[in-house]
DNA sequence: ACAATAATTGGAATAGTTCTTGATATAAGA
DNA sequence: TCTTATATCAAGAACTATTCCAATTATTGT
């Protein structure tokens, strides 16, 4: 992949499958997208910003794609209560602020060496296939 | 009011006002199921139970109670991807497991002295408001 | 008791998401 | 390559949890 003429420097190189998933075309720019907007846009934000690409794709196949992407470990969904679903590319195991004065969403990770099998007080047997942690509140800017 | 006939032995004393908030007779009764069901029941599972002694009482009325209920802090809401919403009584700060098998859900506990700030890198002057944790996951019972 | 305020009801409305159906595209087999 | 099977896509309808709205009822303060 040398002189892959790039138009943009930024381009991103998407596989034509990953664990199994077929990459195609809608699901390669769904992906692009994530990779991009770190904002941990909504089904809609990123329908709206894909379809500069692919101005015929609908919004339910970016549901349809964002599914996909969730399901094969590709990409993770977060919810904030009620409130549209949203997506993150970042597979490491983190969690998430939201400033509700901003609106933005910060990742947060664990501290090194922490692991929440050492915080939390699991039922015996436990065998934690999926954690997520949201945290809502404001920036104080002293 | 001295010797109020209890025809339970379980009748939970609730008063009339909590933290500010007046409780009406459809208040009382949806606070009551919750403190008695504790397994973390949706809006719709709490109408339904409710309506043994409030046959009136309407799905929006619950929806409203336990509204209130939460923006008092007297119940917490816990959600689990986007289905609905479930409530809880249990106001210590903890986290909910999730058993995908058998649709049961956990209160989980921090360890003791153990503060989500020591474990999470918090993005500077980060002012928590509310936390949720929530776990999915099965239980291997060897 | 009366007025003012708050809560309740039932039904309609909303929003996010999923489902359905027919059309396209891709892959596999001959 | 040609054919058949399978997967994906698009458009819109359907679904579901929740909220909103207008009218009624209950509660509080005077």
């Amino acid at each position: 992949m040398v002189s892959h003429s790039h138009e943009h420097s930024h381009e991103i190189e998407i596989p034509e499958e990953i664990s199994g998933l077929r990459m195609t075309r809608q699901r390669q720019e769904v992906y692009r997208i994530l990779q991009q907007e770190r904002n941990h846009p909504t089904a809609n934000e990123v329908f709206m910003r894909v379809k500069d690409r692919l101005p015929n794709i609908s919004l339910a196949t970016v549901y349809n794609c964002l599914e996909a992407l969730v399901q094969h470990g590709i990409i993770r969904q977060v919810n904030f209560d009620r409130e549209s679903s949203r997506y993150c590319p970042n597979l490491n195991e983190h969690g998430h602020f939201h400033d509700e004065v901003t609106g933005v969403i910060h990742d947060v990770d664990f501290k090194p060496g922490v692991h929440l099998a050492d915080v939390l007080n699991l039922p015996p047997g436990a065998l934690i296939e999926d954690v997520e942690i949201t945290l809502r509140g404001k920036i104080t800017t002293p």
